[in-house]
DNA sequence: AGACAAAAAGTTATCGATAACATACGGGAC
DNA sequence: GTCCCGTATGTTATCGATAACTTTTTGTCT
């Protein structure tokens, strides 16, 4: 296993018995060749197995390279593994590759990410949220690429952005309770204040609840990543602490199933005693026993948004620098 | 925006007055130069804000790039995230960066984006599952790079190999339903023939279940993903067939949470009447109302195998060719 | 002070593809 | 026949970093 990949261009001319600008220019198809030519050079490359050599191409020309990274929070969020899809599929199917990486929330290992990457010179880079550390910012402006911000919106982006605003999914959800009666509405969170996104919903919440003038009773912000567990026993702390809550907003889909369990465990009748609440939109959320209450995100649909516009602004074709996309509150059978 | 990254290895040779292999020297961290270099050094790098030419690094030298392509089935499977945190994680602690791609267990997809790919001249590989392409054994071959094949085991790797056997994983499961009583039982599947892995279980299920002198009754393999739905509307097409089956095995836990859903809206009583057992150990399955009869696959731990096992060849460091991870059966309250 | 080893620093060639420029050739117009 | 032009093809320089080799400087010992 020393193996190097064998040929090259220069393999191919010999073989053929041309220059290998020649080769070069019937093997990217372009012109200045003659049929008879073109014919040998393609016959030689594939019987000589060729596999291009992209890191010679996007060194040494100027063109961009068709390399592009995608830094989202986690990628065991089932919200993100879908983002990442539609990245991923629209991204390849423009001839371009992608590279992952996660930063868990923080800001300083999405810089150490980002510093990563930018030495591969990459056509361009998307990344979540609209937070960054100065380091970061900086590296972008440098590298002179396009940059896209997804997932929370942000009114002055790096560069373009694709999302929604993650405050109004807040404010609309805590209207929707209201109007439905809820009166002593508490939240639980996870993963503390480092998620930002997170906490501008809770205080999209608070907001709309505070003009209602019946605000937040209390809230449960977990250390922990925001899954069913967490869900399970923040509820639980939550209700210790105020027993007569009448609905529950959870950080996301996973964790108001884990809330919904807990409350079933308890004899807890939802949504007569309790409402649960969630965010997302994940798949199981529309066919647990009780639909889930909850606000669905166009996943696929960002991460398409946010490739396919990277691609336009490399290609110099016109595009949006911000794209909305709408979110959809859905009304369920748990809140 | 016609931006490039300035500086590079002779700016800040020139800006601290000596030859630009000393500057290389130093930002690599050998030796051969004064401390008193090596601080002017980095000051100049530091203040030119210098990011290394990763092209030019594994280009210009025979030393392995630090790029890692890792190919899965699916991004939006929850079981694939955790494979794919578990890989990233360790790679990116190592120094590496991770390209990721998706084949939607075409063999096809997933030459042509291990074409893309290897153009790369990555540092290796991790594919899933044990069937490719003659054209991608070929290119793997030829490219001469490391290469682990994931999530279903296989005697004969092409090189290394990091799994479980999914035939084995039914087996299991088929026995210990005979001991629990169960007779007449039912698979439901997705994705058709495509998905070998999902195939291999309901073999090893039905040789099981034919040894003990119970053969599966019948099975429903849709050709949907395999999500919630799918399950719900198997389960619903299985038993319009055969009423009177005892248990059904589903082809992931979110087609078996699909399937207990259907049962609860039919009042179908579980696991009195039916048995429903999922495999793959979602962490939602261990927190519903009822939690899942399930397979728990380690998902993360294989990522982080792969990933591992994949760098330690790469640094010549001894390895295991086949690494066999363990699944466990963990009976749950539906089966 | 001179010899000599070790440390510090410089020089050259190289990786594979491509842009930009240079040349060869054939055919038509005058 | 020669001039010109367009097509087909070849030549050279380049991208940034590094391996391998060479030269210069420094420091120690006799």
């Amino acid at each position: 296993m020393t193996g190097k990949i064998k040929a090259n261009l220069t393999d191919i001319a010999k073989a053929t018995g041309v220059s290998k600008m020649t080769v070069s220019r019937v093997l990217r198809g372009g012109s200045g060749f003659s049929d008879d030519t073109r014919d040998r050079v393609l016959r030689e490359a594939e019987r000589l197995a060729y596999v291009p050599n992209r890191l010679a191409q996007a060194f040494g020309s100027v063109t961009a390279s068709t390399l592009v990274g995608i830094c989202v929070p986690r990628l065991t969020s089932g919200l993100f593994g879908h983002v990442l899809e539609g990245v991923d599929r629209a991204l390849s199917r423009l001839g371009y590759q992608t590279m992952i990486g996660s930063h868990n929330h923080s800001v300083q290992e999405e810089e150490a990410w980002l510093r990563q990457v930018v030495a591969w010179r990459p056509a361009g880079v998307i990344l979540s949220g609209r937070v960054h550390t100065a380091g970061t910012v900086d590296l972008l402006r440098n590298a002179g690429m396009p940059v896209v911000e997804i997932w929370d919106l942000t009114t002055s982006p790096i560069d373009m952005a694709v999302g929604f605003s993650h405050f109004d999914c807040g404010v609309e959800m805590g209207q929707f309770l209201i109007r439905r009666g809820r009166r002593r509405l508490g939240f639980v969170g996870a993963q503390a204040r480092s998620d930002v996104m997170g906490q501008s919903r809770l205080e999209g919440f608070s907001t709309a609840l505070a003009r209602a003038g019946f605000p937040v009773v209390d809230s449960e912000v977990l250390l922990d990543a925001p899954g069913f567990y967490a869900g399970y026993y923040g509820l639980e702390t939550l209700l210790a602490r105020q027993p007569r809550l009448d609905a529950v907003y959870f950080h996301n889909d996973e964790m108001a199933i884990g809330g919904l369990a807990y409350a079933q465990a308890k004899g807890i009748s939802v949504p007569g005693d309790l409402g649960i609440i969630g965010w997302g939109g994940m798949e199981a959320a529309s066919v647990l026993p009780r639909r889930l209450t909850t606000t669905v995100v166009p996943t696929t649909a960002i991460g398409k948004a946010a490739a396919e516009g990277l691609v336009a602004r490399l290609k110099g074709e016109p595009c949006e620098d911000v794209v909305v996309v709408p979110t959809r509150l859905v009304p369920g059978e748990t809140g």
